[in-house]
DNA sequence: ATGGTGGCGCGGCCA
């Protein structure tokens, strides 16, 4: 019998993506299938609610993926489920003292993946609001420090922002609101600045595109929806990006999570 | 300004 060839040190995985599932507990019979059909090579998950001592790895690891995860009980929670082993577990940005598990950064072979939910910010102006701002102003300084290590660099999850007016089904309806305020924006863009795209916007899509729709009202058949699901990519990476695309399916099962699943595919 | 729905967990918080 032949062995196969060793994985190529320097190959980046073809398939990455982000799932807010909102419970993971509720979730995980969706996540399983979701896994089966699309088969990502990496697929990081927000808000898991989940301790670690709960967390399903033996159901993950069955389907064939590896996990790592960083959660707490009934809020926040992230994990990355990935085909290759990771490494190098992050779960904290340096010099934030935080007890919110909203951080997973792992390196899959030549990939660093840092996996994020960002805080809602609940309102403008709020204390809430203050610590998103706060944190995401963290969040830059160790992004660009990542940049600077790993030069394939992925930053994706749950930002809690919609980049631009494209990205919200009535932009005069929140503008100045929360996940759509100018200092969000701005915070978002110091992001990009620092030498990410967005890989949504690499490729032509289509008109009132989101990743989250309010189970209130309706607000999914309606789409009235918001795009804060994103998945940044180094340039490197970004150069090799080919689709990106938002799998609504997800989101029109019962009992599903208010966000769908964001996909984008690199080649070789 | 409030409430609409959902998850957690069993009252109220968070989104």
């Amino acid at each position: 019998m032949l062995a196969l060839p060793a994985a190529e040190p320097d190959r980046v995985m073809p398939k990455i993506a982000t799932w807010n599932v909102n419970s993971l507990k509720v979730r995980l019979p969706q996540v399983l299938d979701w896994l089966a059909r699309e088969q990502p090579d990496v697929l990081a998950l927000q808000e898991t609610k989940l301790q670690d001592a709960d967390f399903p790895a033996a159901d993950i690891e069955a389907a064939g993926y590896h996990v790592a995860y960083a959660g707490q009980k009934t809020y926040n929670g992230v994990a990355v489920l990935s085909r290759e082993p990771g490494s190098a577990r992050v779960t904290d940005l340096p010099g934030l003292d935080d007890p919110q598990r909203r951080v997973l950064g792992l390196s899959v072979g030549a990939l660093r993946v840092l996996d994020l939910y960002v805080p809602n910010g609940q309102e403008v102006g709020s204390e809430k609001y203050a610590y998103k701002l706060g944190w995401l102003a963290t969040l830059a300084d160790y992004v660009a420090a990542q940049l600077a290590e790993h030069p394939q660099l992925v930053v994706l999850g749950d930002f809690n922002i919609a980049p631009d007016d494209r990205d919200v089904h009535d932009p005069e309806a929140w503008r100045d609101k929360i996940l759509c305020s100018e200092a969000e924006r701005a915070a978002l863009r110091r992001l990009l600045d620092l030498g990410l795209s967005d890989t949504f916007r690499l490729f032509e899509q289509e008109p009132k595109s989101f990743s989250w729709w309010d189970y209130r009202g309706m607000g999914f058949r309606r789409n009235l929806g918001l795009r804060i699901d994103l998945i940044l990519a180094s340039a490197p990476l970004a150069a090799r990006c080919r689709t990106c695309r938002v799998d609504k399916a997800p989101r029109k099962l019962e009992r599903p999570s208010d966000h769908a699943p964001v996909v984008a595919e690199f080649a070789d």
